[in-house]
DNA sequence: TAGAACCCTGGAGTGCGCTCCAAGCAAGCA
DNA sequence: TGCTTGCTTGGAGCGCACTCCAGGGTTCTA
């Protein structure tokens, strides 16, 4: 149980593996082809290593970014803990602490429950906004429906 | 039925009334009051009337502002929008179809139920990123397990 | 009547998360 | 061989949603 397995190559962690992917040990995409399969543009995925929410991407024998299987399984985790509006500093934290180490897991632990709480919260106040906004809609649904019956 | 009724001063439209309101008719509160029940910051407040999110606010005689119940409920009703990421523009073309009179009717309508989807896909979102957090949290909490043992 | 606390304005500044630019190297192909 | 397309870098720029500032007037309390 390595600390790479556990965070990025598992890819039951980040949700189904996707579709078009090759199979480990040709896993070698060019940056347009993450483009392609994450949404994100080649600009963000180069300031994504820069400021290191992505560990070193493996680069070809001129340079070139090469990326692998687990660096789109990170991808799909990040762009999961985007959509809860965690501040890109707190992902590059988790970052860290991944690449620290073993001894880190306490801490990527209590930094999960506590993005979990984030997140039950952000869930609870959509609902209550989804109320606000069900009772506007029959509002206007009803005033809509009498100025109908007020024009025949 | 009029335009400031429907969207302004039925505050079941916009969460059960807040307790510490004075009721219509002395309701003038200063803008430090309206920080204080709202928890947005005197700035906000006055950037909020400069942009067009909010209707032209009464002034005292000498110019301060002077706050209604049906402002507050207004505040009420951009929190809830903005906890769902509208953007502001989004909010002031709202703001100014309402400021436009009854037959923006069905134009807000349409405006409230793309939001409404919008919130629905959110939650969808924040569903699946819960799903991935408790697959990881109980990830690192079987590894928690498995060292505590091994230091045993 | 003084002093503290509050409020006013237009405009400039801030922090975040990208987004783009310039200048150059590299790869595939007719 | 030239042409097109794609990739590289550091650094500058952008849009959003505030946030603050300077310089002045107002209101409240003692």
């Amino acid at each position: 149980m390595t600390e790479t397995t556990d965070t990025r190559t598992t890819e039951t962690c980040a949700g189904p593996p996707q579709g078009n992917r090759r199979p480990d040990g040709e896993d070698r995409y060019t940056i347009s082809e993450v483009v392609a399969l994450t949404g994100l543009t080649a600009h963000t995925l180069r300031w994504y290593e820069r400021i290191g929410l992505m560990p070193h991407i493996d680069r070809s024998h001129t340079g070139q970014r090469r990326y692998r299987n687990r660096d789109l399984d990170w991808l799909a985790l990040v762009g999961k803990l985007r959509l809860t509006g965690m501040p890109v500093a707190d992902m590059v934290r988790y970052a860290e602490l991944v690449r620290a180490g073993d001894h880190t897991y306490t801490e990527r632990f209590e930094l999960l429950k506590e993005t979990r709480e984030d997140v039950l919260a952000r869930i609870a106040e959509l609902q209550g906004t989804l109320a606000v906004l069900d009772r506007k809609i029959s509002f206007y649904a009803d005033a809509g429906r009498a100025l109908a019956s007020e024009r025949t």
